[in-house]
RNA sequence: GGCAGAUUGCCCGAGCGGCCAAAGGGAGCUGACUGUAAAUCAGCCGUCAUCGACUUCGAAGGUUCGAAUCCUUCAUCUGCCA
C-alpha cells in the first residue's frame, strides 16, 4: 500500500478535507464558505467540471466564486480530451500536495465515489490503451457478448466470475487490462483505507424529495441560463467519448440532432439527474469514514469548521 | 341530439374466455463496480406470505365450470354526423 510520506502530509498540521454528496446537495457553496473560513483551496473531483466550456450544464462554480477561493482541476481539459480516472488521480494528488506545501488546507469536492477514492485510497489503475480497447470492442461485436465472456473466463477465471457477461463494458475493460499488463484483472475495490493519514470526510445528507425539487429547479435554471446555446457553442462535444455523456449535455445533443423535442430533453435531463444523484448517494453512503451533516443545518458551516479546526489541533 | 371507438397496476402500453397478478417500456427501490463512473450492468417492483394465499384490469349487475377478455346499464373521454 502506498503511504504518503511525512514531508507530504503525515507530519503536516494540514488535513485533507473531503466534501461529498449527491449532485445538487450544496457542495459548492459549503466548500467555498469553508475554504474562506479555514484558509483552504478547493480541488475539484468532478469529471465534468474539468472540461472547459461546460459551465451551465455542469453547475460549475462561477468565475466570481472562483476568484474568492483558488480552485484546482476545473477547466483543465478541452472537450475532446478523453477523461480517465488514472490521469485525474495523478493530477488531483499533485494538486493536494501543492496546496499542502503552501500551508493551505486542501478541500477535495465531488460526488462520484470512484473519483474521490481514486485520490484518497490505494487504487492503482492499470491505465488504458485506446487501440486495445477498440480491438476488444470490435471483437465483442463480432463474436457476441457470451463468447467474449468465455474468452475472459479462459484468461482470468476469477475476473470472469465476478463480471456478468451482460456487462459488456466491464468484460471489454477486463480483457484490455489483462492484455495491457499481462496480469489478471483485479475486479474488486480496496478497503476504505486512505493513503492520507489525516483525512476528514464530510458528507451532505439530503432528503430525496427535497433533492428532487432542487434538481427540477436547477435544470429549469440551466435551461433559462442558455444550456442549449452553450452546447451549440461546443462543436466538438458530440464527438467526444466522455464529455458528451454528461447529463444535460447528452440530452441537449439528442434534441439538437432532431431525435426528441426540447421539452423531452429537459424532462430527460431532470430524471437523468435524479438517477445520477441517487446512484452517487448510495455509493457514497458505503464509505464508513464519512461524517454526515444535514444539507440545510443552520449551523452547518460552524460545525464543519470546528471539525476541521479540531482535526488540526490534534496534531502530534 | 345521432352513430362509432376508448377506459388495464405510479405512468405509458400489450392482452380480447382458461396457459393472467396480467407481456413490454418508463419511473421507483436495491445491489455490483480498480473504466470512460454524469458510465456500464444486475435484482426487485399488487398485498401478505415458504410452497402458497388474497384483492385487482372505470362502476354495478349478468352469462359461463371459468371473465381483463362476452352481455346489460351507468360514468368519463375521443372521433364522424346535427
Amino acid at each position: 500500500m502506498i503511504v504518503v510520506t511525512d514531508t507530504e502530509s503525515a507530519g503536516s498540521p494540514h488535513p485533507l478535507v473531503v466534501i461529498v454528496g449527491p449532485t445538487a446537495s450544496g457542495k459548492t457553496a459549503l466548500s467555498i464558505a469553508l475554504a474562506q473560513e479555514v484558509d483552504g483551496e478547493i480541488v475539484n473531483a468532478d469529471s465534468v467540471l474539468t472540461y472547459r466550456g461546460m459551465d451551465i450544464g455542469s453547475a460549475k462554480p462561477s468565475v466570481d466564486e472562483r476568484s474568492d477561493v483558488p480552485h484546482h482541476l476545473i477547466d483543465m481539459w478541452e472537450i475532446d480530451h478523453d477523461a480517465t480516472v488514472a490521469e485525474f488521480q495523478e493530477l488531483a494528488r499533485a494538486a493536494i500536495k501543492d496546496v499542502t506545501r503552501r500551508q493551505k488546507i486542501p478541500i477535495l469536492v465531488g460526488g462520484s465515489a470512484l473519483y474521490i477514492r481514486a485520490v484518497i485510497d490505494a487504487l492503482d489503475f492499470p491505465g488504458t490503451d485506446r487501440h486495445l480497447r477498440a480491438k476488444w470492442q470490435a471483437k465483442a461485436e463480432e463474436i457476441g457478448p457470451e463468447a467474449l465472456h468465455r474468452l475472459l473466463a479462459e484468461r482470468d477465471p476469477v475476473a470472469a466470475n465476478m463480471i456478468l457477461a451482460t456487462n459488456h463494458r466491464r468484460v471489454v475493460r477486463a480483457l484490455e487490462v489483462i492484455e495491457l499488463t499481462g496480469q489478471p484483472f483485479k475486479a474488486s475495490l480496496p478497503a476504505y483505507e486512505s493513503i492520507y493519514p489525516r483525512l476528514l470526510m464530510i458528507g451532505l445528507k439530503i432528503d430525496r424529495e427535497i433533492l428532487d425539487q432542487r434538481i427540477e429547479q436547477r435544470v429549469d435554471d440551466m435551461w433559462g441560463a442558455g444550456l442549449i446555446d452553450e452546447v451549440q457553442r461546443l462543436p466538438d462535444l458530440a464527438g467526444s467519448p466522455t464529455a458528451s455523456r454528461a447529463i444535460g449535455y447528452q440530452q441537449v445533443l439528442t434534441f439538437l440532432a432532431g431525435e426528441c423535442d426540447e421539452n423531452q430533453a429537459r424532462e430527460d435531463t431532470i430524471t437523468g439527474t435524479k438517477k445520477l444523484a441517487r446512484r452517487q448517494d448510495r455509493m457514497l453512503h458505503k464509505d464508513p469514514r464519512t461524517i454526515w451533516f444535514d444539507y440545510d443545518d443552520p449551523q452547518l458551516l460552524d460545525k464543519v469548521v470546528s471539525r476541521v479546526k479540531s482535526s488540526m489541533d490534534n496534531v502530534g
